[in-house]
DNA sequence: CAATTGAATGTAATCGATTACAAGCAGCAT
DNA sequence: ATGCTGCTTGTAATCGATTACATTCAATTG
C-alpha cells in the first residue's frame, strides 16, 4: 500500500481518533458548525489540518442521496459561442460546490441512451440544457426515472414547462431590421439558422413582423437558409451572388454566419457596407474586430450562464415556488457594417 | 414519496428480485457477463429492463474506489480556443463512461484552495490538464495526497515528469519565419504570447533562431507584448504604429492576436498583405474566413485532446509503463494575409 | 463409483460519511 | 433534592453496489 493508494488517504474515522471525539461530532463540525460547540470545532479542525482530510465524495453523496454534480447539455461543444455561457454557468456553480459536468448532445455514440443516463437523479442533482433540439420525452416524468430539475438557458422546447433563461430573440431581430430601415434600405434579407430550432424561428418571427410593419417586402428568396455556422453564411452568400434580384442589406441571425458571409462576399469583390449593409447577431467577440466591424445584437452570454446556474441552484435549495423563467434584454450595437444604401 | 423522490428508483435488490436470483448475480451479469451463464444473463437483463433499473454511482464508486469522473482544468474557459479541445476529450471520455467535469483555473475564488481539492483522488479518477502556468508543487505527492494521474495538454510545466501532449511550438514558429523569408521579408517582427508562457517561449525560441538562421535583424523593438487575446493584439498594433522603424512583416503567436492586430491596422488604413504579413498560430475558424484571410500554423485541436482522454485511460486502466508522451506535429497553412514584400 | 474439478450462484462484509436516536450533563425552577 | 429543559456528544443504522468467500451441483477422471 504506497502513497498513491487510496486507502491511505485519510478517513473521517482519522479525524475523529486525532480529534479524540466521535466521526459524528467530526462530521457535525464540519457540515453544521453550530451545532457542535466552539471549543469541539477548534479540535476538530485542528484535527483534519493535521491529518490532510478530504471528504470523500462517493461516501456522502451516497449517504446524501445527491450526486453533487450538475451536467450541462450542450450541443456541439466544439461552438465557441457556448464557451462564454459555460464559463458564467461554472463560475456561480464552482463556488456553490458543485461539480460540473459537460456533455455534448451531438455526439453520435448512442448519444440517445447516453444522455437519458444523463437525465436520471443518480448521475446529477440538476441540468442546464442548452440544446432546444432534444425530445421532449426526455425530460418527462411518465416513467418510473426520478429526474432531476432542469433548466434551459439560450434555447427551450416550445410549449415545455421547464424554466428557463432566454433571451428576446423576436424584440432583438426586430431591432436589426428597424436598423437597417432607418437607415433607408427597403430591400432587406435574412439569413436563418437552422430550421425548426426555436431560435431560428423567433428570429424569423420578428425579421418577418418588423419588415411587414415598415410596410417593406417580405420575399421568400431573400430568407437563406443556414445553420449559424460560417461556412453556412459562405453558402447564403454564394445564394445572394447567385439571385438576380438582391436585397442590399442582410440580417444574419449568428454571427458566424455574419462573417462568413461577409468574407464570401468580399471574395466576390462585393463590398460592405458600400454594396450591402449586413447585421449580425450575438456580438461574439470577433465581431469588434472583424473587417469591417460587424454591427450586431448583443446578447450577455456570461449572464445568461450565470443566471441559469443561480436558477437552478434556487431550485434544488428552495421550493418550487419562487423561480421564474426570466428573459434578458439585448442591444443593438452599430458598427461599421451598416450604412444607408448607396442610391438612395 | 412522490414518483420525484430519488428513493423510488428502483434499486439492485429489485432487479433481483423481478429475475428470481441474488443481487451478486446481477452485478456480475451487469460488469461480468461472462461470469454468468446465458439464460441467467437473459433473465437479468430483462428484468432490468422491467423494472427501468439505472446502477447508482455514488454506491458503486465507493465500493470500487474511483470516481468515474475526470476533470480538466481549463485555464479561462471563455477562450473559445479550448472549446474545439474540450470536444475531442469529452468524445473520448464520454464514450468509455466518464464523466468530463470542467474547471475554470482562472476562477478568482479562492482559486488555490478550489483546485487542489481537484486534485485529490477522491474527486477524479484523472486530471487532463490545459494550463501550464499553475504551480508545479500542487501536482507533486510530497504529502499525504493521493493524486490521480494528470496528463497535460496543449500546455505543460517545464521539467515536470508528467505526460503530455504537445504539438511542436519551436518547428510551428520557425515554420512561420521561414515562410516569411521565402518571400522576401527581412524585416520580421513577433507579437508574444504572455510572458512566463510556456507557449510563448517556445514560439519566441523557435523564431529567434529561424531569423538567425536566415542571418535576419533580431531586434527587440519588434517583439511586442501580449496575451493570446484578441485586445492584445490590438495594443501590439498600437505598439507597432508607433514605431519609427516597423518590421514589415509580423508573426502573432496566436489568431485572436492576429486578428486583433489586423483589424487595428486596417482602422489606420494600413493594409494587409500590401503593407505588412501577417502570420498567426492556431488556425481557429476564423482564420479563414477573415478578412484577408489568414496565413496560419494549424495545430489539431480536436485531435489533442482525443489524444489526451486516450493517454489517460491507458494511464488510469493499463500499468505506467507503454505510454509516452506525444508531439503532434503543425503545418503552415498559406493564405491571403502573406505575399512579397512591396519594395523587394 | 468415489473423488476431483470447475462453473454458477448465494451470503454477507465492505466502501466512508451522515444522521436518527439515545444518552449524558449542566443549569434552573420547584 | 427532584425533575425538567436544552445543549453536546456518542452509538449504530443507513445509503446501494461490489466482491471475497462459501456453497451447490454437474461433469470428468481414475
Amino acid at each position: 500500500m504506497n502513497r498513491h493508494d487510496p486507502r491511505m488517504s485519510p478517513k473521517i474515522v482519522d479525524v475523529a481518533r486525532t480529534a479524540g471525539v466521535s466521526t459524528a461530532t467530526v462530521s457535525r463540525a464540519l457540515t453544521a458548525p453550530g451545532k457542535v460547540s466552539a471549543k469541539t470545532r477548534a479540535i476538530v479542525m485542528a484535527a483534519v489540518e493535521e491529518t490532510g482530510y478530504i471528504v470523500n465524495h462517493a461516501a456522502r453523496n451516497l449517504r446524501r442521496q445527491q450526486t453533487g454534480g450538475i451536467v450541462v447539455l450542450v450541443p456541439n461543444l466544439s461552438n465557441p459561442f457556448f464557451s462564454q455561457i459555460l464559463s458564467g454557468i461554472a463560475s456561480v456553480l464552482s463556488g456553490a460546490a458543485f461539480n460540473v459536468l459537460i456533455a455534448d448532445t451531438q455526439q453520435p455514440k448512442g448519444a440517445d441512451r447516453q444522455i437519458i443516463q444523463y437525465l436520471h437523479n443518480n448521475r446529477a442533482d440538476g441540468l442546464i440544457v442548452l440544446d432546444g433540439g432534444l425530445p421532449e420525452h426526455i425530460f418527462g416524468n411518465g416513467d418510473r426515472q426520478a429526474r432531476p430539475p432542469a433548466i434551459f438557458a439560450c434555447e427551450w422546447i416550445e410549449g415545455s414547462e421547464k424554466l428557463s433563461v432566454t433571451i428576446d430573440n423576436v424584440a432583438g431581430a426586430a431591432m436589426a431590421i428597424d436598423h437597417l430601415v432607418q437607415l433607408g434600405h427597403s430591400r432587406i434579407g435574412h439569413v436563418m439558422g437552422p430550421p425548426d430550432n426555436v431560435l431560428t424561428i423567433r428570429r424569423q418571427e420578428g425579421t418577418t413582423a418588423a419588415l411587414e410593419r415598415a410596410h417593406l417586402p417580405v420575399r421568400r428568396e431573400w430568407y437563406f437558409e443556414g445553420d449559424f455556422s460560417l461556412p453556412s453564411g459562405v453558402r447564403a452568400a454564394k445564394a445572394w451572388l447567385a439571385l438576380r434580384d438582391r436585397p442590399d442589406a442582410v440580417f444574419c441571425s449568428s454571427d458566424a454566419m455574419a462573417c462568413g458571409f461577409m468574407s464570401e462576399l468580399h471574395r466576390h469583390g462585393v463590398r460592405v457596407p458600400d454594396d450591402v449593409s449586413v447585421v449580425g447577431f450575438d456580438d461574439i467577440e470577433i465581431a469588434e474586430h472583424f473587417i469591417p466591424t460587424l454591427t450586431t445584437i448583443h446578447q450577455p452570454r456570461t449572464t445568461i450562464g450565470e443566471t441559469a446556474a443561480r436558477m437552478l441552484l434556487a431550485r434544488i435549495n428552495g421550493g418550487e415556488d419562487p423561480v421564474q423563467s426570466i428573459r434578458l434584454p439585448v442591444d443593438l450595437v452599430v458598427r461599421e457594417s451598416t450604412s444607408a444604401p448607396r442610391i438612395a
